[in-house]
RNA sequence: GGAUCUGGAA
């Protein structure tokens, strides 16, 4: 709701009615702060953990880089990491999949490639949402051989596309004015008992009103409410 | 029956 003045008064609601707040209630403002941008005051209610004798856990760590990273603050999360590392707690791969995010969307796609190698030989595996991620990277810089390359190797992992990965590709298919090819992706994933959501309709609707398909984008604009996903 | 972190459209 955006109204986190008011939520930062709870801890104290809540320490004079006998309950001690824990770690995922001051995740959770820490994470409202983040959002906003106040990386600062996110920090401050990290000591006020600290202070109270909680331990910070991964998902404050993984709060704290992913707003510095959406700040634009990747060397600070880097920093951040580091500390993190000397502190004794070890990345996982919601944390690697936060920094390969944001050095994709910088167009760092190498420094993104060395991260995956990085948590392979941690011995943490890739998921969905790293490949995911990393083809959406490739195909915004043009990179479509690596792109498809990268796709099959998840696949050879065993994972599977998932409706986040489909609507990367629908994307990138429409922009690139593949539009029956994104059309065909729809199907494939409805087929493969994937449920396309509003933001993979919404993505196919934008292709085909930009290549001037309005009927069709009409058509879709009443398939989705048809099974159930209301436009936005 | 209830809370916190990462990927996709505009």
């Amino acid at each position: 709701n955006g109204e986190i003045e008011k939520a930062m008064i709870f801890p104290d609601v809540i320490v004079s009615n006998g309950h001690e707040p824990n770690a995922t209630t001051y995740n959770t403002l820490i994470n409202g702060l983040c959002r906003r941008g106040e990386i600062e005051k996110a920090m401050n209610i990290l000591d006020v953990m600290t202070s109270q004798g909680l331990e910070p856990d991964e998902i404050t760590y993984n709060i704290l880089i992913d707003g510095m990273c959406k700040n634009g603050e990747i060397e600070k999360a880097m920093g951040f990491l580091d500390a993190m590392v000397s502190n004794g707690h070890e990345p996982n791969i919601v944390t690697y999949n936060t920094l390969i995010n944001r050095l994709c969307k910088q167009g760092e796609i190498d420094k993104a490639l060395d991260f995956l190698d990085v948590m392979t030989s941690k011995g943490l595996q890739p998921d969905v949402v790293t490949y995911s991620t990393l083809l959406d990277g490739l195909c915004k810089k043009g990179e479509v051989e690596k792109a498809t390359d990268l796709f099959d190797v998840m696949i050879s992992k065993g994972l599977q596309p998932d409706v986040v990965t489909y609507s990367t590709i629908i994307n990138w298919l429409c922009k690139n004015g593949e539009i029956q090819k994104a059309m065909d992706a729809l199907d494939l994933m409805i087929s493969k008992g994937l449920e396309p959501d509003v933001v993979t309709y919404s993505t196919l609707i934008n292709g085909l009103c930009k290549t001037h398909d309005v009927e069709k984008a009409m058509n879709f604009l009443d398939v989705m409410s048809s099974q159930g996903h209301e436009p936005n």
